[in-house]
DNA sequence: AATAAATATTACATAACTAAACTATATCGG
DNA sequence: CCGATATAGTTTAGTTATGTAATATTTATT
């Protein structure tokens, strides 16, 4: 699965000779961000799906493992993870017929849901947490640790571009 | 729509002191990535709406659009786009439908199909070019030249490393 | 000639998005 | 306190998108 970038970039020097005013090194970027991102997503998909997890779904867990408290309301899960909130119904469906998550009624706004990990969930994640230590290492493999924070200083200033 | 990342890196905090092997800066990393592939993915889709196209639809067009003598064969557009070849046959049924490419079997080898773009195609990609080109300037906007360029330089390095 | 590999399509199953309707609760202005 | 409005979450239905696996056809290999 070689995908290199140079026929992307031979494309986008085509795509400038034809429309001049077609910026470059923007589209550069974003397009090593999608090549980036699907490669990203399909890996976690592959080492996740002998856990019975999709991508979507350790999302959500990793959302909750992250909490301190461990309590999670849907609204919260759908602000953390970007997804649609009859998304995320359905998705915290799938994880509570798994038995990985709790869902009960608030006790102080009773509009509201609570969800918590099971002792079920949380021993499903720390059995997958190895490997996926283990790909987020190689993810990132040629980078140094300058590289790394460089790099992640870069892409916070281009995602507060994006959310003006 | 302020997406800031800050819950993230408290969520990630949290992981680490959970499970200490957890690499915190790959895993930054990789969910910035996420975080801003989909705001750009978004704004694309939003953007080209009006003219009919979905985000997948535009880059084969634009894959097409960028590729000397405009001749792709469907499993050329899958590597360039990083589609599925099921996925490639029916996103480019569809601009066939539109219009916008033109099909046909290819005589060398006649397993092979060879897709090229109509002049309506060609007509459409240059009515929404003004637009997309604003939208990519506004997306890298906070990233001068240099940053610009740096940033290019990491992810062409991570994404080597991932493509090993 | 037989077998394998490559190309594209098809059919089926899953997943996701959208928009609306619905339940229940909370909040605010009077 | 009352009634209007807002919020939280779910549900449903319809549509669109994506992934998987099997198939037909043509070309390559041995």
């Amino acid at each position: 699965m070689t995908s290199s970038f140079a026929p992307t970039e031979r494309r986008l020097a085509v795509t400038c000779e034809r429309y001049p005013a077609f910026p470059r090194e923007p589209a550069v970027l974003v397009r090593l961000v999608k090549h980036i991102y699907k490669v990203v997503h399909d890996d976690a998909n592959a080492t996740l799906k002998p856990y019975g997890v999709n991508h979507p779904e350790y999302n959500l867990l990793m959302m909750m493992y992250g909490t301190p408290g461990g309590e999670m309301t849907p609204s919260d899960l759908a602000d953390a993870a970007g997804e649609k909130s009859a998304n995320i119904t359905r998705l915290t469906n799938q994880l509570c017929e798994k038995g990985l998550i709790h869902r009960k009624g608030s006790n102080d706004d009773r509009r509201k849901v609570v969800l918590t990990l099971t002792a079920g969930g949380e021993a499903l994640i720390e059995s997958f947490l190895p490997e996926i230590c283990g790909l987020l290492g190689r993810q990132t493999d040629k980078l140094g640790v300058d590289d790394q924070h460089q790099l992640e200083r870069l892409l916070k200033k281009m995602l507060d571009g994006l959310t003006d």
